[in-house]
DNA sequence: TGCCAGGCATCTA
DNA sequence: TAGATGCATGGC
């Protein structure tokens, strides 16, 4: 254990299984159940002893500031136990959440939110952690404890996708300079973005090329902190995982058919943008 | 060796 | 407007 440390009440919080269900690929554990991180220019080494976490800086002590920041970003000042609720009026969805309350939706810094879900789309979390980690080594500003933040819009939007062959990002790289170029001109604006209601919001980020509804909507939920985008996303993922824990066998894909009803069943009534997807997995499942 | 991976844009009918 | 297809790469 650090000796120069902070805790704060974890509230129930699993952090493992809040850092690797797939809203974040910036995370690393280590041997001794230490995690090495960072968001935005804050790197960080984290561990959970029963409900209390533990947090250090990787080379130096944390300021107020900074723990102030970490509390925000594991949103622990967040009342789950209202959220949980909330959520559960659904059924189904009661039992995906129940399966995994110790997940925490992550309030991640906007700009890294946006790369990471570029680079997630049709690529696997291995993948993605990899693709992300080297963006950040080859292009991004060291952080203390080898980490390395995410490259600025600015210093992205000056490289070609050639530039970033490196990377093994395929054809995500000229995704990701284009958001790059949008984002550093000011044609996509995270302050605009935050006064816009969801579907202004997202139709704003579809500006980009390469995104659309699925990377919008978690770049919208784990990126600007809307927890009434499709909440459940997390949940539901980690509850199939647990009942197809080798993968989802062919046989199965009725049953993930009707947990993606309920995803869509509440997404309906709150995304009229889903709307198209939800009819498109109906008659999928057909 | 072939399939799959949390998507998206583009083309075609 | 819906369906089909290509896109790059790595893990299994």
């Amino acid at each position: 254990m650090l000796s120069a440390h902070a805790t704060l009440p974890a509230k129930g919080m699993d952090l493992a299984a809040t850092l690797f269900c797939g809203q974040t690929f910036s995370w690393h554990q280590n041997d001794d159940n230490y995690f090495y991180g960072m968001a935005g220019s804050r790197s960080l080494v984290v561990w959970q002893q029963e409900d209390t976490l533990f947090l250090a800086h990787p080379d130096g002590t944390l300021t107020p500031k900074d723990l102030a920041f970490w509390q925000h970003y594991f949103a622990l000042d967040t009342d789950y136990e209202a959220l949980h609720a909330k959520f559960t009026k659904h059924q189904k969805l009661a039992v995906c959440v129940s399966a995994f309350p110790g997940i925490r939706v992550l309030r991640q810094p906007f700009w890294d939110t946006l790369l990471s879900f570029i680079i997630s789309q049709n690529n696997n979390i291995s993948r993605i952690t990899g693709i992300v980690g080297r963006l950040c080594q080859t292009f991004g500003q060291q952080l203390p404890g080898a980490q390395y933040m995410f490259p600025s819009a600015q210093a992205l939007a000056q490289l070609t996708p050639e530039d970033l062959s490196p990377l093994r990002a395929g054809f995500r790289a000229k995704y990701l300079i284009d958001a790059a170029r949008k984002v550093a001109s000011g044609e996509v604006d995270e302050t605009r973005l935050r006064s816009l209601n969801n579907n202004d919001a997202r139709d704003e980020l579809k500006l980009i090329y390469g995104v659309g509804d699925k990377v919008a909507d978690c770049v919208l939920l784990f990126g600007l902190g809307r927890d009434d985008i499709a909440p459940m996303d997390v949940w539901m993922k980690r509850a199939m995982e647990q009942i197809f824990p080798k993968g989802m066998p062919k046989a199965a894909k009725g049953a993930e058919g009707i947990a993606q009803q309920y995803i869509f069943h509440w997404a309906r009534q709150n995304l009229p943008a889903a709307n198209a997807a939800a009819a498109k997995t109906k008659k999928q499942n057909k």
